[in-house]
DNA sequence: CTGTTAGCGCCTTCAC
DNA sequence: GTGAAGGCGCTAACAG
């Protein structure tokens, strides 16, 4: 594995190094001769040189890659989110930032450990799409290091950056949506309380409910994850209600799913027996045998804001930098 | 942003940088006195130290890293072998390795600037998920600095350690059970083909056909992307064919679930009017209304074989590693 | 436009 | 069990 370095590049070439690191630099390479400047290029290449930008983030003090904190990697809304955010950051070459991607898939040891990699090596900010409420101190104690914006996920009482959605309001149009069609018992697959999303969705949603007069049913249905395998699973809690609900409010699209496939083996059909809503128009909620009614999730809005934040507070960290919420929307299909 | 580096550490202690740096570290905080360690120990946590682990990359020569190329992260069989491939390296502070993430989206230009980011920052091992064939120099090349692991998509005339499934075999099942069922034209949904896995499959499958009698309509679909949307589009012209298709090979499940969608669209049902059949066996190919007939894949498999090798090579580049082909299997369901 | 020089923060050999 | 010292490869002052 033979790795060549500047020096020994600048002594076959007969130049200093500095003049190498200008000539390979995108912003410097104007204070080298246009010749000297294409030789060191062609000579570069040809000896398979590669920067070791572990030396230069030492000694420039920012490694010009920001870290992405995600929860889970099979859900649709962050890999869009990242993929959006990524994209206003800039692509490497172009851009200067990498990003670097950790999947947490909300355990807090994962979390802290990859925010601990991330100070470590020094990336220039840390995007968190996997906050939860358990992760408030660590994420306040990366400020200390390194901007943290958070996105989709706020947490409570913390002062930080955040992109997210009105999950409140979300909610509440779900049971507006219900009432209208004259469902009069009705109840919420949860997803984990530990995500703040989660629980303004319920919340949202238990308050309208009250508003309207529409009976949500006990207890409370809470899944231990957001994913279909869990929503398959509370579904059998569900079905044994009594009285068994008409319309169900999952707090996203996957566990609605699993919701779906709990009933259809149950052999109840969706909307006739019961009625089902999920949360963040994941592309397959449309391609159901029925099409499901669900919430659409503001991901270019959220991912727009959180991409700025960033790049403001790398440029200054002491900037302000407001927190925004987006307003969702309901879509309704075949589902209720 | 304040951050304490091990010479103030050890200022504030009357030790010295040395000592600091043995009783921080795993491996040899044992030749540090009992006591003292726990002192060093205390007041690092009480400072905030963090340790930079770009000067200790720098000075170590690697970086306790490793790089993932991905070519889609809305792929789940992606998702889950990064995962398992991941969970065999060690989860990071337990085991060394913290994966650095990156998407291609099957760009060369990207590809290529991952890699040099990846080397650039001394990874100890790249494992490639998004090679196509027009990556085999770069990703040969990248060998000169590190070792590099392909799995699930293998490079033809490329000798890398691989670990994939045996595309062709799976291809030709799909034709053999297309043929047991009594179709006599047929045609394939092909995957973008600098991807030696769709290659493969097509392959497969058409070698099939021609052993059984059964004819392939012309002229070949071929999708730009192996996703939803393209499998919608392309469905177009499937719909179109004359003589018409009765049973439709997609090259995987996201192809197939575009051309369902399709199908519903144009008033078609599946199994009756056209059949169908994936590959992946993803998650929600039993979910849809009709669930989907597709290839298992072995992701168990290629997982542990890949992961296993990128450890046998970060302990050793020279260690020869064999490629492995693993076995998919046919699940047959509702759309056949 | 190019060279000289110093040092980023850490780990490791060597000495005691 | 601890200290002293050098250098990993690079960039940014400063000089010329």
């Amino acid at each position: 594995m033979a790795r060549v370095n500047m020096r020994e590049l600048a002594r076959s070439l007969g130049v200093d190094r500095s003049t190498i690191s200008r000539a390979l630099s995108t912003d410097k390479s104007h204070l080298v001769g246009k010749e000297t400047r294409e030789i060191i290029r062609k000579a570069a290449e040809a000896a398979g040189y590669r920067p070791n930008l572990t030396a230069a983030t030492l000694r420039r003090g920012s490694s010009n890659t920001i870290g992405i904190l995600v929860s889970d990697l099979e859900n649709e809304t962050f890999i869009t989110v990242i993929r959006r955010v990524v994209a206003e950051l800039g692509t490497p070459g172009q851009h200067p930032f990498t990003p670097l991607i950790g999947e947490t898939r909300d355990s807090h040891q994962t979390s802290r450990e990859l925010l601990d990699q991330f100070i470590s090596r020094r990336v220039d900010a840390i995007i968190s799409l996997a906050s939860s409420d358990t992760d408030a101190e660590i994420l306040s104690d990366a400020t200390r290091y390194v901007p943290v914006i958070l996105a989709i996920r706020k947490i409570n009482g913390i002062k930080l950056p955040t992109a997210t959605c009105d999950d409140e309001a979300g909610g509440a149009m779900v049971a507006e949506h219900f009432a209208e069609r004259g469902h009069k018992v009705v109840c919420q697959i949860k997803g984990p309380t530990i995500s703040a999303t989660f629980v303004d969705r319920a919340l949202g949603f238990s308050k309208a409910c009250a508003r309207l007069g529409v009976l949500e049913c006990e207890p409370e249905i809470v899944a231990p994850n957001a994913t279909t395998a869990a929503g398959r699973k509370v579904g059998e809690q569900v079905l044994s209600m009594r009285p068994r609900p008409t319309a169900v409010f999952a707090h996203n699209d996957a566990l609605a799913l699993g919701m779906l496939e709990t009933m259809r083996s149950a052999g109840l059909s969706c909307p006739e027996d019961i009625a089902l809503a999920g949360y963040n128009n994941t592309r397959i909620s449309q391609l159901l045998s029925t099409p499901l009614t669900t919430v659409d999730y503001p991901v270019e809005e959220v991912s727009i804001h959180a991409g700025q934040a960033t790049k403001s507070l790398i440029a200054d960290p002491t900037n302000e930098w407001s927190s925004r919420t987006f307003e969702p929307r309901l879509i309704v299909r075949g589902s209720t």
